[in-house]
RNA sequence: GGGUCGUUAGCUCAGCCCGGUAGAGCAGGGGCCUUUUAAGCCCAGGGCCGCAGGUUCGAAUCCUGCACGACCCA
């Protein structure tokens, strides 16, 4: 903004169409009536919503009608010759203006006749009435202009049948347009608005589970020397005093973990994890993530606390423990589904990986029954490549257990079987949800396991975790027994909201530049 | 990375097959209208048809490339 009041707009370099320029006039006439277009309060003393219920409250109780200010965003208006309907929008929901030119004076009238729009934040005072139709309305007998949009919204017209269903004609629903610009698409369709409660209630039930139970809630750097934790690829950064690289971190395990060693004994962390790879429906390249570690209970544990957690959240949020999604009806009740990796690949592909237990064997086996296997694949990915088959069908909560220890290395081998760990995923709606381990905490097996990651990434695993040498040390020291468990907070939100993309429980999805 | 589809007015979409002056509804503008709710009626506007090339007398339309997006596959 300029300092002088006509430099505001000539000096300004925005470019506006001709619908701006008509409304930027319509700006103009009201500074020039002595009207400020950006007034620097609203005097409201009710929400929509507590108006509404106040003038019910005073019928029911034969008291008084109160009088009422309120404020929003102007979303309809019906202008007839000497009087006008509107409703205002504000975060409680609408409420009818009913506007007449006796009541409000000619020339506030013609204001709001000429220089009003549609997007426009408005304030309104009067008292509350019925209309002939029956909707409560403020009887407006003043009507202030809060701040003039100047970029009109593509408001949808709304129409309400008798069943109440109502139909949105028009509603502003190009993709690629509501995510560039969010703050239209959540100004104009309440349901994506509710999206967003939604995850912040979801988000809110499991801190409040989380601090329920005993855990703690900390922070981690986001800005790691080495990263870890996770097969992934990591984004690299640059701290020019320090002159160092640093990467952003793809989980948080190894900086929570290290808390085990110094005596808590339940942690988590609700944050950011950035993972430098492709975007898809459940792939952003920032998301959000949930991890928790419990000394002394292992992956049975860690088990029950998933299954628990997440049906006590679904209470807290939707009321219930069922959810649809997509047009399944997800059950959450624990106990959940339990199967081994190994019988649920060889049920649904006829593949027993442990029958083949070299890349190559596994490689011509999935290609022989009709499998893509690139040939650049370890074992490891070869078995996640046919478990990814799989994981569509996963539609009622399953833990899938017992992972190669290949694709684990922070995970503790089941007694019996080196070559398993105590590992599952966790798959609900058919994405993968969580994932968690009883934790490796013997410091001479992980240094081996950073060994073999190291080899694969010489043999070309761009995922492979590279050594952490401080995260041995603090292994020496002695780590508890304990079992972690992460969760993949923006798929929770998609089950909860029954959205099919990532993106749409993302109040900002990556997007490309345009141009 | 590959395939398919899409990109036309502020919004939602026709038009593209078969090349010939760019359309509708809503929104906006000018009128009429003092209980409307997709208000109604009359009038007049509004476009880099994603971008760049090519073919053609002539391209929103056909061809090629590119950008962005959606979906599917890797």
């Amino acid at each position: 903004m300029g300092l002088f009041r006509e430099h505001d707009t000539k000096e300004s370099s925005m470019e506006l169409n001709d619908l701006e320029r008509q409304r930027l006039e319509k700006l103009a006439r009201l500074r020039d009536a002595g009207i400020p277009p950006y007034p620097h309060r609203s005097q409201r003393t009710h929400t929509n919503a507590e108006a509404l219920r106040a003038y019910e409250v005073a019928e029911e109780t034969g008291s008084a009608i109160p009088d009422v200010t309120v404020a929003g965003r102007l979303v309809s208006i019906r202008a007839m010759g000497k009087i006008a309907f509107a409703h205002i929008e504000d975060a409680s929901g609408k409420i009818q203006l009913f506007i007449r030119r006796n009541e409000l004076g000619e020339e506030t009238f013609e204001h709001f006749k000429k220089s009003f729009d549609l997007g426009d934040f408005v304030e309104a005072a009067g008292p509350l009435v019925r209309t002939r139709t029956g909707e409560i309305s403020v009887q407006a007998q003043s009507l202030r202009m809060l701040a003039k949009a100047i970029t009109p919204l593509p408001i949808p017209k709304e129409y309400a049948d008798d069943a109440g269903q109502v139909t949105r004609y028009s509603a502003f629903s190009d993709v690629e347009e509501r995510f560039r610009q969010r703050y239209a698409d959540l100004a104009v369709n309440p349901d994506v608005r509710e999206v967003f409660r939604t995850r912040s209630r979801m988000i809110s039930a499991l801190r409040a589970w989380l601090d329920e139970h005993d855990y703690l809630e900390v922070e981690t750097p986001v800005l790691q020397p080495i990263y870890g934790g996770a097969a992934a690829r990591p984004f690299t950064t640059y701290h020019n005093q320090l002159k160092q690289e640093l990467y952003l971190r793809i989980s948080f395990e190894l900086y929570l973990k290290r808390l085990l060693v110094g005596m808590f004994e339940r942690v988590y962390e609700i944050g950011r994890d950035f993972r430098n790879e492709g975007v898809s429906y459940k792939h952003n390249p920032e998301f959000t993530q949930l991890e928790l570690y419990c000394a002394y209970t292992d992956l049975q544990g860690m088990m029950e606390t998933a299954e628990m957690m997440i049906a006590s959240v679904a209470e807290r949020v939707v009321g219930a423990v069922t959810l649809t999604y997509q047009g399944e009806t997800i059950d959450l009740r624990p106990p959940w589904h339990r199967v081994a990796l190994r019988d649920l690949i060889r049920e649904a592909t006829g593949i027993d990986y442990a029958a083949f237990p070299t890349a190559a064997a596994l490689r011509q086996e999935m290609r022989a029954r009709g499998y893509d296997a690139a040939s650049d694949a370890t074992w490891g990915h070869l078995v996640d490549n046919l478990l990814s088959e799989v994981e569509p069908t996963l539609i009622q909560p399953t833990f899938v257990h017992d992972y190669p220890v290949e694709i684990s290395p922070l995970a503790k081998q089941k007694p019996g079987d080196p070559t398993h760990v105590e590992r599952f995923e966790m798959f609900i709606g058919g994405m993968e949800i969580g994932n968690a381990f009883t934790e490796l905490n013997d410091p001479f097996e992980q240094e081996q396991r950073f060994i073999q990651q190291g080899r694969a990434a010489d043999a070309g695993d761009e995922e492979a975790q590279p050594m952490d040498e401080d995260y041995l040390r603090a292994l020496k020291y002695g780590m508890p027994p304990n079992g972690g468990l992460g969760i993949g907070v923006d798929r929770l939100a998609m089950l909860f909201t029954d959205r099919p993309s990532i993106r749409e429980v993302l109040l900002y999805p990556h997007l490309r530049p345009r141009e």
